[in-house]
DNA sequence: AGAACTTATAATCATGTAGACTATAACTGG
DNA sequence: CCAGTTATAGTCTACATGATTATAAGTTCT
């Protein structure tokens, strides 16, 4: 990340009172062939983001101008995210401080765009316990879980054990507790805080890190990452977020895929179905498809009348009861 | 990406590449006898506030820091509101770029603190459409809805002015729509693009204000005190946060007044309880109350205890149906 | 062509919960 | 003692949701 390192370098003379950088970092989400991705540039192991300038006008466009330089992406739907800026979030303590507006922003793949130093990154390379459509995985059983055990008995009074294993219990569903998609964050930062993750390797010397779980990620992108997967699980709830993230005509059973991809976990068919049309989020086109095998499928595409109708309340998924 | 050109104007001698002030910016909530109460200083229509100093280890320490001082007042829970960064948004346009970092804040006014120039304002003073615990109050149809319809007329074009209708019609609940209590953003836009608001006039040089609806706040502080309510307007439903506003022992009476102060709105009286005694969210102590006549009511206090045994699901309202 | 398989779509059933409403209990103030 | 106020319990109904089954209409393989 070069405009972090930039900003010190150069003012070695003279020290300014608020030395203060705001960077705008994106977190650009598709979903292709049913799996959730985030855009990345580097070794798909940083963020697109850029220096929030005095040319710009918002922070938003700002954001356009630098995902559409480093990416050849044209962005959509964007949301604010979080800003982040705590002091020593970057890792070494400078003496500058870097404040991120980070964004979510959902779009397709498609758009051509076979962009120079860019790639799709598919959520669950990076956070692989988050991934529950084929039951749960099973380095949350076989990893995960002994880990956290053994980081909880770690602590040195009772309390603090009893906390640790609560926490773990309660983000990752142990002791028959159900899995709660939205917890992601959560989970990442006991993962982290138990130093199960790369990037929490520089805080403790001593620690062997026998296991690293997930793929790495430059500085605190992993947890915006993690963030933006919270937010959009919860969201895809209230608001009709996920049709951002599909093409202009779809099937039913797309949609449901679409979605599963997003939350992580299975949807009951029937039901994701009649949800769908009785709050009229969609309307037919008229037009099958006959594409996967199997009987051919009504196309439909997202009404957008109904954001003008009255205040949509999103896409309900029906999840398995307890 | 050269940022330098932008900075003209002060930085005649030293030009500085990025002319950035990040402030924070506090809504610090309280509610006073079935009242809520937003924290000001100054004649009561700006929020307390200060620059985001490299001292500071976050920005919610930073803020904690000028609350306190500039108030009195200790704060409790915080939780991260939106970062307003566009261009224009102060007013004037400057060669600086103000950054606000908003946060909102729970707390309870007692904690003695007759402090220097600071006060509780109640949100319905600066939002006097808000409050529909007496159901709809006058100035929503006397005033905002003939004006409303006013404003939408006005536009040029018939979509805009289709558009425009129904927008007011969703915010406002016209045309037998129902009332949304989380729409206070919503409504506050309207009410801003309408130039029914004093800080709209500004913007339009001839429009004659005939109507000022709500107290005046300095610079964009009406819309931020806006977005806080909305957030707390939904929040409440999903997270068990009021329990911030509550004094440590309670009736259920008590509880459900500060519910309906919020939200805006009246709740089953029977219906409440139920849902919150089936939460587990509170426990009696065993005490009783005789205070405000009748028949005297239990205590009871939060259950801290929930939050580490579920991700809690908060209070659900219950409203009127249809 | 027929069998096996895949996907789409309709319909039913049972359960739980939310909203509306009624009734009764226990106190205060005149 | 009566009127008024608040607390608390309980009931009834409509509806939404999760689970399940059945049927329709294609594809692919043999």
């Amino acid at each position: 990340m070069d405009h972090q390192a930039a900003g010190t370098r150069k003012d070695r003379g003279a020290v300014k009172a608020d030395e203060v950088k705001v960077d705008l970092i994106a977190v650009v989400v598709a979903v292709n062939d049913s799996e959730p991705c985030v855009l990345t540039i580097g070794q798909a192991d940083t963020l697109p983001s850029g220096p929030f300038a005095l040319e710009h006008r918002s922070p938003q466009s700002g954001l356009r101008g630098w995902v559409e330089q480093q990416t050849g992406h044209p962005l959509g739907y964007i949301e604010q995210l979080y800003t982040f800026a705590d002091r020593d979030r970057i890792g070494a303590a400078r003496q500058q401080r870097v404040i991120s507006i980070s964004y979510l922003a959902l779009t397709r793949k498609e758009q051509a765009a076979g962009s120079p130093k860019c790639g799709w990154q598919s959520w669950y390379e990076y956070f692989p316990w988050e991934d529950h459509r084929s039951g749960t995985p099973p380095v949350v059983l076989d990893v995960l879980r002994p880990r956290l055990i053994e980081w909880a008995d770690g602590a040195s009074d009772a309390a603090t054990r009893r906390e640790r294993r609560q926490r773990a219990a309660i983000a990752f569903g142990f002791d028959d507790r159900h899995w709660n998609e939205e917890l992601t964050l959560q989970r990442y930062e006991l993962v982290y805080e138990a130093g199960l993750v790369q990037e929490a390797g520089s805080r403790r010397d001593a620690t062997p890190p026998p296991l690293v779980a997930g793929k790495f990620m430059v500085a605190d992108h992993r947890r915006i990452v993690a963030t933006s997967i919270a937010r959009l699980r919860s969201k895809i709830k209230y608001r009709p977020v996920v049709f951002e993230l599909m093409p202009p005509v779809f099937t039913l059973l797309q949609l449901q895929r679409t979605v599963e991809a997003l939350s992580g976990r299975l949807i009951n068919k029937p039901n994701f179905r009649r949800l769908i049309e009785q709050q009229e989020l969609v309307e037919k086109t008229g037009e099958t498809t006959a594409e996967t095998g199997g009987r051919p499928a009504q196309l439909y595409r997202f009404r957008h009348a109904i954001l003008d109708e009255r205040p949509v309340a999103g896409t309900k998924l029906p999840l398995t009861r307890a």
